[in-house]
DNA sequence: TCCTCGTTCAACCTCGCGGTTGAAGAAGAC
DNA sequence: GTCTTCTTCAACCGCGAGGTTGAACGAGGA
């Protein structure tokens, strides 16, 4: 993937069985193997979807024995979030100036009660 | 697609060009013609992308004459920063756990300034 | 040393996504 | 009515995502 850090956040959380990893690497680390147990794919595509979240920033994993535990990195949900917050407090803000409009001209804009159509 | 909703916000996101048309539309609303314009795609290309954002719940689309405005929906913004704010929330909560941890038993755990490696 | 366990790499398959072109609908404008 | 504008539908294409199987790699344990 050589898309942008934005696009390859949501991309990987676009994906149930990757957020599922999320939510129980939210809870504690956990082995490739043990996060493979849940699901009825094998460990190959597990270790797939962890590529991709590791891609993402979104998880981390380090070395010990054999074993690679893998470890949830929830900083990278702050470039989500502001994106989010900041599209979301635009169009709210939309909103708000199209109330004052129309509180500015309620004959012209607004049905009146009464007002035979 | 059949996916569930998460899934259809997150996935339609990942793409640059719909999360710029999304900035756009927080601006003010516009016809797929004008959201075409600026991107050297053609503008069916631009109406897939809008079906898509409109199956997440992005964006909807009224009818005037000919033209279709497109509006955007930011109440599915939610569904996103909820699932977000959880996991994040979580994860926060098992560092301060952790540090708790720590700070019960620094002997065992943290390096000791001065202890000879 | 050899074996076993956990993990990843490589090759392959299928399917859906983002793009195209061309034609068809829908709703004024003449 | 016919014409024009805006939009979407249909068919197609290339490519990458998610899955599989099989083999290789890395690091203990016997």
């Amino acid at each position: 993937m050589v898309a942008d850090p934005l696009s390859r956040v949501f991309s990987a959380l676009a994906d149930p069985t990757r957020r599922d990893i999320v939510a129980r690497l939210a809870v504690a680390d956990a082995t490739v193997n043990e996060l493979a147990a849940p699901y009825d794919v094998t460990v190959q595509a597990v270790s797939k979807h962890l590529k991709v979240l590791e891609d993402a920033g979104l998880v981390s994993r380090s070395r010990e024995a054999q074993r690679r535990p893998v470890h949830l990195e929830a900083e990278v949900f702050d470039l989500m979030t502001k994106w989010i917050e900041r599209y979301r407090r635009q169009a709210e803000e939309r909103y708000r100036r199209l109330d004052d409009v129309l509180r500015d001209m309620p004959d012209a804009v607004l049905p009146q009660e009464g007002t035979p159509s």
